[in-house]
DNA sequence: ATCCAATAATAGTATTACTATCTTATAAAA
DNA sequence: TTTTATAAGATAGTAATACTATTATTGGAT
């Protein structure tokens, strides 16, 4: 049997749903591997349009402009983060393991996915890595909260949370934490891959390394006392 | 008695320096002002220098482009922290006073700083909030590592990762600890301001709060056990 | 056969991110 | 005092970016 993994998306954030066409899944497989390649900020539409085989207009038919894009990347990677934790902690009671197994999911590269034929998750995640925060660092961050573009990133924090509470109903900043997991776990694995001495895995450049600083730090955090 | 402080800066980053001019000071202030106003996306050099009078050509003979003027401002930032904490910390004995003080300094909103006649400090700390991350996160990291552009932050990483090995010399991650605190007192900030769901803090909006979540998460880890 | 939506093709504009050149003001060196 | 170097101002120009607009073509549903 074949499952088809759909993310429901923000509809402000295209002006034509890409995942209704063959033009508009091709805007999101190669923005993937362009941006990739590339990096953000010398992204442009006409670039991929040339990649693509298509033309400006036709990128600027799907998506407003190249932020709209990176905000439904970002988007579209948080929904998919927050399924693969629900997926991996069903059925699980311990709170404890929940959190673990969270820690691991964020903190991992991830396989390309099957069921999502064009993303290329392990990709989309080294993206997120360097590009993601530029989503929300900008001006606009109020207006485009206004129209619910991150929240998938909030339920994702709010999910994370809630384990960290049930882990200790008495811990004060269940939030704050699972906000701070979230970006510590990316931001150390660009540290630990661009600027090696900002971390203490600079020899051994694993990510289970920056696993173990994780849960030792959560963990020794949320011990009752 | 008047005492300038004067932050040494690689000169790779300018190509005339801009403490040695009346322009090059005009140059730092208005691009502080203006970044903080418009954002680092929405900011040119063609503004900046309807801004201060001058000309497009004008500033293009101090800055390459604009990303090394936020690498300089950033750099010229956590050079001035980590004077800040030098000087704060300066005869304390107890580690663990230091980095209670160490993190009060990376988490509090400074007053403008009447050493450093054309930089404030007040601002800047709110550009490096929203924008200092964009100063790393691009396709060169590489390239700017190597002439040695983040070494301010560097250095100030290692100071806070010593203190932290001096509160407990068998802590496995003192400066992944080091980069994370500096990290998340920014986006804890930011996520306050503009993300309050993200954090804990929605209610009170309080820097002290953000301090407190940091004192709690770095010595609850800390604690010998 | 016709209608509609998606796409392709083409053109055009304002702004951005520069580079180049020439002139003027000024202040130190000869 | 004259020369000369340096910073700054004035002006122009270019390629790329970030769009918008218009018209034509195609391929599938009714």
């Amino acid at each position: 049997m074949e499952v088809q993994l759909q993310i429901k998306m923000n509809e402000k954030l295209f002006l034509r749903n890409p995942e209704h066409s063959e033009l508009g899944k091709k805007i999101i497989l190669h923005s993937i591997n362009l941006i990739y390649k590339t990096g953000f900020e010398s992204f442009t539409f006409k670039k991929l349009a040339e990649e693509i085989g298509t033309t400006e207009a036709g990128i600027y038919r799907y998506f407003e402009n190249k932020h709209k894009l990176l905000v439904y990347l970002t988007a579209w990677y948080w929904g998919w983060v927050e399924y693969q934790i629900n997926y991996h902690n069903n059925n699980i009671k311990d709170p404890t393991v929940k959190l673990k197994r969270v820690i691991k999911i964020l903190a991992t590269t991830v396989q390309d996915d099957k069921q999502t034929s064009y993303i290329n998750e392990s990709l989309l995640h080294q993206i997120i890595i360097t590009e993601g925060s530029k989503a929300y660092l900008t001006k606009q961050v109020g207006e485009d909260n206004k129209q619910h573009f991150f929240k998938p990133y909030k339920d994702l924090c709010a999910v994370i949370g809630n384990i960290i509470s049930e882990c200790n109903p008495k811990y004060k900043y269940p939030k704050s934490l699972a906000s701070t997991i979230i970006e510590i776990a990316h931001i150390q694995n660009f540290f630990m891959q661009h600027l090696p001495s900002l971390t203490d895995f600079g020899k051994t450049k694993e990510e289970s390394d920056i696993i173990d600083f994780l849960n030792d730090l959560v963990f020794t955090s949320l011990k009752k006392g």
